[in-house]
DNA sequence: AAGTGGTCTAGACCACTTT
DNA sequence: AAGTGGTCTAGACCACTTC
């Protein structure tokens, strides 16, 4: 009945019967749906849909593919669970974007010991563009010495001083990034990111420990030297899990803590 | 063709063609393949398959449920994504067990800075039972005053003292709980729970913040008074969000790192 | 009414494991 | 060879949204 789809590395010709074969004999092959997922995932990654946008229905994606709707419709539920898009019933399939509000605690897990979590006041302290230390470099997968723009702000909550970021981004991909434009912006800096620099966090790993205030920190955080702060340590990942941001986090965790799921 | 599986709620007669109906006009409906999920997971918590074992394959379960093979396999999918159950192809599906590499890490985050991750040794300091203090009744869903199992230990790695535990645990669920058997005991506390106590933990939420070493945390971990811990909350739960296990860590992270991957 | 994602079925073939 | 999970297809109907 169908035609085998030839861009694909998959059987270059069908058998009888309705399914087809799901490996070939070349030196890759990997199931159909990974490859539909892959090429939609190279859309994604190239910008032909963006952030909020509606993309093609599974029927038209099934069409453009040569393959099957529930073929399509397996790639789209793994890119769902990994939260490059959204489904909406009866509406169609969105490209996943931070402006969301379900979106936010993903990438920020501090949370009020008791109460509703209120939105940060951000205090821009510092931007500025300098040579990776060694160890940026190692993690953001430049050479030593490649320029990055380095931000440090505090984060308030109610008024109250709460988290001391610094931030370091590769120079190459945030050219235009300038203090009024962190300061003016409303709402998360992933958005500001995403909609400005067309760069969209996906991932990200964090190793998390104790560390006691300096005197510098302490000043800027209002509390007492040596008033121990949890250490987060974030490196963020976009398509094809490239590193994008390095940051450090200290936060003052007397009222407030990092909220975390065991699945 | 097929008869409708009347002991669901779903459409009590079907319409002509292949597929039917998935839902009905009872007060409530649910997909049919949400509620062979839930059919699996009561078996599971019966303990009718026990953790380790095979269950039966998806063509008897589609017979036994009256349904189609799809269906199941929609139902175990969301099993394994959960991780109740792991399925190995060619030779069936299991119920999954803690006694396993891959589920160590699941609730063991903490890694060491450089190098691979130790086993831990462990010693216990105490164990004794107790009447549930409020805040431990509350959250283990308990009333205030019933007895609970506390536990002490300290756990090392290559000799040295990391983590100091304290444990509260349903005195009801683990009534022959004592220092011997979890002494002789070899492999994770929550292997032990799962074989001699028919009690898993599904998953878990915790609170994480730095704080301070006390004198009595200090001497136990061999640190100065004031080193900064990372301190962790954790609420294990079984089936059916049950909540069976309380747990506050304090980490000694000079060398070692809580792990986190936001997704 | 038309279009979208969501559910369900039936059947084919594949890859892997065990007998 | 037989049994298991894994992939793929085709088609039906449902729930939801928009026109």
């Amino acid at each position: 009945m169908s035609v085998a789809p030839s861009h694909l590395t998959n059987s270059p010709v069908l058998a009888a019967g309705t399914g087809h074969s799901s490996s070939g004999s070349s030196p890759t092959f990997s199931p159909l749906y990974q490859q539909i997922k892959a090429l939609i995932t190279r859309s994604l990654q190239s910008g032909e849909w963006k952030p909020g946008e509606l993309i093609p229905s599974e029927v038209e994606l099934a069409a453009r593919y040569k393959v099957s709707q529930g073929t399509v419709r397996k790639a789209i539920d793994e890119l769902s669970a990994e939260n490059l898009v959204v489904r909406r019933q009866g509406k169609g399939t969105f490209v996943a974007t931070h402006h969301e509000a379900r979106a936010q605690f993903r990438f920020l897990r501090l949370m009020p010991d008791t109460g509703e979590p209120h939105p940060a006041e951000n205090r821009v302290i510092e931007v500025k563009r300098l040579r990776a230390p060694a160890e940026v470099a190692r993690l953001l997968d430049l050479r030593a010495g490649d320029s990055v723009i380095f931000i440090k702000r505090v984060q308030s909550f109610d008024g109250v001083p709460i988290i001391l970021d610094e931030l370091w981004l590769p120079g190459l991909l945030f050219k235009g990034l300038t203090t009024e434009r962190l300061v003016e912006y409303k709402g998360p800096m992933y958005g500001l990111f995403e909609t400005e620099f067309g760069t969209r966090m996906i991932r990200a790993t964090e190793r998390i420990r104790a560390v006691a205030a300096d005197e510098a920190v302490a000043g800027l955080l209002g509390v007492a030297s040596g008033t121990p702060l949890l250490s987060v340590e974030r490196v963020s990942y976009t398509y094809g899990d490239k590193p994008v941001e390095v940051r450090r986090g200290l936060y003052h965790t007397e009222n407030h803590h990092y909220q975390n799921e065991l699945g």
